[in-house]
Formats: structure tokens, C-alpha cells, sequence
DNA sequence: CACCGTTATATCCACATGGATATAACGGTG
DNA sequence: CACCGTTATATCCATGTGGATATAACGGTG
């Protein structure tokens, strides 16, 4: 079924999309974001460049991490990092709720191919 | 206030978002392909590359276009063309009002500045 | 105290994206 | 019939993105 991919622009210069919110989703189920990064093909350099603009967009951090400790160290999501995937996750899915009946209509004149 | 930027993905390959729908809109409105780009700071190649890749993902082209004639020839949008930027324009608009209260909750813990 | 896997950071570089540019063909208009 | 601005297409190249790699520090664990 035809799907939308969603960004939201937040005021300031805060954009949060699919590839982020998978990131935090994976960290929290992973606990590193090297783990994260790995489960998703991309490179730590990525993964941590995108872990630290995600907390530098928000007032808050939505991911801890320590380096060493036990297992070399790891990171975990903060509440507040769980409030921001959750509310994205309803954005996704109310939004395509919303727009279902346009995206039958668009996808009548695709191209299936 | 807190913005969508939605793109859609259609079964296939089609895959429509702001800059795609942007581009229709000024290619109906100034009626060239090559008015439209430089209206978006965009080069010919680009706008004509962008073009050739929705009318090549829907089952009949969206954008027609003349060499040669009054003025040089132009582009203009097929009726169908018209009908997806109409839909397109209604997925966001719906959208964004389905994802208003969560886009509230969001902004309230990012970063302003 | 050595080991481990992680965080954190820097450096180098391959590659894709897309701009700049050039050229040809087209077909109304003066 | 020359001119014009467009479509259509090819070539070259600057740039940014992000991968690959290396290294250090960290702090539990065996």
C-alpha cells in the first residue's frame, strides 16, 4: 500500500524523520548505538553524528549513553526520548489515516511497475 | 507553527514530495519548464531531470511539453497533472491538521533557538 | 591488571548529486 | 529567413555526504 514518509519541522532547526525515530527505536532496543548503527547498515559515524544532533535539537537529551562500564558502555533512551518516538509514531500513523482515501487516488494513476 | 513535509511512496518506484509538487505548481503557473527552475533556484537540468522522472512514474505524463513554437515552446500540466497536485496538496493539508495536537506536544521540549 | 566493547573524535577519501556549460533542434514571430 | 526562447541532451567538474579507518579514553568483568 502506498505509504507516507514524514518529516516534521519543528520551529528552530529541529527535523526529526523516519531514519532518526528507527535509530532511537533501535538504540532503545539494542542499548549502544554502535549496535543501533550496525542493525541498520550504517556506519557509528553516522549513527553518533545523528544521536547528537537529535539531543542538540531538543532541551533536553533523548539519549544517554556512557562510554565503558559493563559490555564497553551503551546508550539508552531518556522518558522524554520515548515521549518524542512514541508522539512521532501517532503522527505517522493519524497522518496516514487522514490521507488513506487521497492515496487510493493518487496510486489509481501510478505507475505499478 | 510546527510543519509535515510529507513525500509519498507509491507502489513502484513513484515516490512525490514538496519539491516534485512545487515544481508542477510553477511549471502550470509560468508555463515552462525552464521558468519553473529558475523560479526555484534550480538548474534546467535538474527541473527537466525532475520531470522526466514523474512523468515517468505515472501511466500517463502529468507535464507535456513543445520545443520550438510561440515564445520558444513550453510545458504545461496535463488535466491529470492538475488532479495530483490537487490530492497532493489535500494529503498535506489533511495531514497536518490529524498530526496539529501531537506537533504541539512535540514542540514543547524542542530547542527554539 | 589485562581485556573487552563501547563512546567519542579525527582524518582521509570514494561516490553520487547536481550545477555550469555547450550544443542542437524546434517552430512561431517580426 | 533570421531571431528568439524553449526543449532536449551531453560533458565536465565542484561539492557535500557519509563510509572506512585509526586512536584514545572509559569503566565493569574475569
Amino acid at each position: 500500500m502506498a505509504q507516507l514518509s514524514i518529516r516534521v519541522d519543528l520551529d528552530g532547526n529541529a527535523r526529526l524523520g523516519p531514519g532518526k525515530i528507527l535509530l532511537l527505536e533501535r538504540i532503545a532496543e539494542l542499548g549502544s548505538i554502535a549496535a543501533a548503527g550496525r542493525s541498520m547498515a550504517m556506519s557509528y559515524r553516522r549513527a553518533w553524528a545523528l544521536v547528537a544532533e537529535i539531543n542538540a535539537s531538543f532541551t533536553e537529551p533523548l539519549v544517554t549513553s556512557q562510554p565503558g562500564g559493563k559490555q564497553g558502555g551503551g546508550a539508552a533512551l531518556t522518558p522524554r526520548g520515548r515521549d518524542v518516538v512514541t508522539t512521532y509514531r501517532a503522527i505517522e500513523r493519524d497522518a496516514q489515516a487522514a490521507a488513506a482515501a487521497h492515496l487510493v487516488c493518487l496510486q489509481a494513476s501510478a505507475r505499478t511497475t
